[in-house]
DNA sequence: TTTTTAAATGCAATTGATTGGCATTTATCC
DNA sequence: GGATAAATGCCAATCAATTGCATTTAAAAA
């Protein structure tokens, strides 16, 4: 615990159970989880956290880079994880729903070899890039 | 409106009015739209058809790829615009939400020439990709 | 052309995820 | 310990999307 209250102070956040139990959660399932499998979770430990605290929470660490948080195409529910340092892309199975993450940084090229190492068969894929276009860029 | 007629039936669907000004609104906007934003544009023409009925639309194109739907990160509805043959990316500014489509299948080393071809400032991207894991592959 | 029928629609209510207001509690600073 | 701003609890509201059911309509059959 005291990790995750170093990590809380180092982002001048207030140190509270709750917010320290949910880094705990996300910690320890190093996956993807929703609002809804963190706040079922953590009514074990704390039983009568309602779910807005959990949403207010996870804005919190979001805003602070603590952590991270996607939309996977066509799930509508938002998943949050422990932010990397390193970005990472996914490999989301569209039968079990399982979340493998990869370091690579990967192109159409290597879907070969996604399924040479990982034994996992693409079947689509989605890139987005986010940042300002040159309209924006000059106004402001 | 013949050719919008013409795509339905070759995905042996009806053709219903509000499916055919559904395709002409999409063929037209030639971006990316929410539910919403197609029923609000449709309102004008046919002023009585609810969104229920946007939506079973957009579903119904969608399941026979006349339509393909996103999810952008971080916005919480879908989207929806005319499928293309191709595949695409697209660049998406963080300040005024305009989607550019590309058609170069990129990579992070692309990001540089992002800059130089359109004017956009990439600050981050997100690749994910669909298919099926081996564990699923081997059980069906 | 009329009849038949399954599919599509209109309408209203519902769900599921997320957000917001406001009173109360709590972590932190002094 | 006391003051203060931030975080929480409670509950209602919102927003996107879906559903049940009665009605209408496109298209196939007669």
């Amino acid at each position: 615990m005291k990790r995750y209250a170093q990590w809380l102070e180092d982002a001048n956040l207030k140190k509270t159970e709750t917010r320290l139990k949910i880094l705990q959660i996300l910690d320890q399932e190093h996956a993807f989880l929703s609002a809804d499998d963190i706040h079922q979770r953590l009514l074990k430990e704390l039983p009568k956290v309602p779910i807005s605290t959990v949403y207010r929470v996870l804005e919190a660490l979001t805003q602070h880079a603590l952590v991270s948080s996607v939309n996977v195409d066509h799930k509508k529910e938002m998943l949050f994880e422990l932010a990397h340092e390193h970005h990472a892309h996914h490999l989301i199975c569209l039968t079990c729903h399982q979340v493998i993450h990869i370091e690579e940084c990967p192109v159409e090229s290597l879907e070969r070899s996604m399924l040479t190492k990982y034994g996992f068969k693409i079947e689509s894929h989605s890139l987005e890039f986010y940042g300002h276009c040159k309209t924006c860029q000059e106004h402001r």
